[in-house]
DNA sequence: CACCCTTCAGGTTGACATGACTTTATGATG
DNA sequence: CATCATAAAGTCATGTCAACCTGAAGGGTG
């Protein structure tokens, strides 16, 4: 075998019984109320699927590779297609391809996934009937693993994963922006990072780390009509990041 | 279009002019005396085409996914069979899909790329004649992007984004042992990471680090026929970390 | 208008991590 | 036994971060 990366064998005949198919889907977050509305939680989009295997269950919105199209623009109008969601934060999550995930034994399924931030005023637009609804990420995440409401596919795995990644990838990157309108006080901030990371943040620490590592800037005016003493709003600054590397899906 | 991801939606008809290809590649590092022999440095094994596009240029190890392997047993197979390695580590990278990236317009070759790690004594097993061949990491790279010695297809941009990938890793994971037999001094282990950063590190603060932290445990034993006063010897730990994701290509 | 309530905004303190540097230990060598 | 080379441990100044404290600035209420 001297085929190297790229290669352009023709020949490759697939194995008789398996047919290859390459598909594109995305977990695509978005805040809003929680149960209780203490705090805000996770919410993710998820599709009803209307055949088999696992007619209907609910799996991650997507759809096979359009041709001529790139992958991270095949997820933007896979996702926009299903959904009528198009994210303001998209990023390469992960390729999964075992063998058997697809659960049929005659095709074989590689998903290039993505994951997407979206913000609340883009949430409700769409109107995909009752094949399409939100739903809150860590509940799900739970009632999947303990048999209780399995989602289709691997995307279980899938989902655990992505939660994993804006987790970790919020406390280093200033991505918290993506969930949030143009401008906005530094409170709302704090209650993105509270929310994602599932506990309370000292406001006056958070302050000084955010506005010392330079993500947000001030607008120099402040929020009117509070009952309390007026907010500064702050936009995002352009990121001058080290740690952004050089693959970026966003525009 | 209601077909979400993993879809099984057989109709899908490429386009005619179009045929899409899956490959899986791998971006091997490897820690070998650099040029001058002051410092060790980052080298990477490269084939050569034999066919167009790109006849003659140098490209990653890969080839086209084989059918009943995972995605991440494939790339461990293709790299076995194009240059006889068998890495410690090994570790998705990025999928890379643009429409017009695989150098012919009648084709479409998605690629998952894999990076991995391997062992100096690893290194030197394989002849595979001379279409396959090491190469210091950073000047490929530099050769690749002043045109003097331009790889195949994209694998600039991947060679530079593995090169970001290892450099952003290993200061916040202990990967750096994957580079190492199972004992070492800790002077080791300092310079496999002087070599990866491009700096000195101050021998006593590395120690005080790597020791507080718990990525090696002392075996107690010593190393014997030094010059010098014989350092402890230390194998790396079982990893305790919070940083790892779920998904793990090494077992 | 005096007073209260709430949240904003900035400051202080102590625990701990990090970087630069110094000192002591231990084997081989001649 | 003096010397050499490196290991290993210690010192000190500085920086960072969580926890806590204090005052500022609005609206609401009587």
């Amino acid at each position: 075998m001297t085929s190297p990366a790229g290669s352009q064998t023709t020949a490759r005949a697939p194995a008789p019984h398996q047919h290859l198919e390459l598909a594109v889907s995305t977990v695509v977050f978005s805040l809003r109320p929680g149960p209780a509305q203490d705090r805000p939680t996770l919410w993710l989009p998820l599709v009803r699927r209307i055949r088999d295997p696992f007619c209907g269950r609910w799996a991650l919105p997507g759809g096979p590779l359009e041709d001529h199209h790139d992958l991270a623009a095949s997820a933007r109008e896979t996702l926009k297609a299903t959904t009528g969601l198009e994210p303001r934060h998209l990023e390469q999550l992960y390729a999964f391809g075992d063998v058997d995930r697809s659960g049929q034994t005659d095709q074989r399924v590689v998903s290039i996934v993505y994951w997407a931030l979206v913000r609340p005023e883009e949430d409700a637009e769409a109107d995909h009937g009752d094949n399409v609804a939100w739903f809150p990420a860590d509940e799900t995440l739970r009632r999947h693993e303990d048999g209780t409401a399995p989602l289709a596919f691997d995307h279980g795995v899938i989902l655990r994963y992505a939660l994993q990644r804006l987790r970790a990838k919020i406390t280093y990157s200033p991505i918290a922006h993506a969930f949030l309108p143009e401008e906005f006080p530094l409170t709302r901030l704090r209650e993105v990072y509270e929310a994602i990371l599932g506990r309370d943040l000292d406001p006056s620490n958070f302050r000084r780390q955010v506005l010392a590592q330079g993500s947000v800037e001030s607008t120099g005016r402040r929020m009117t009509g509070t009952n309390h003493r007026p907010p500064l709003l702050y936009r995002s600054a352009p990121n001058r990041s080290r740690y952004t590397l050089t693959i970026e899906e966003n525009p």
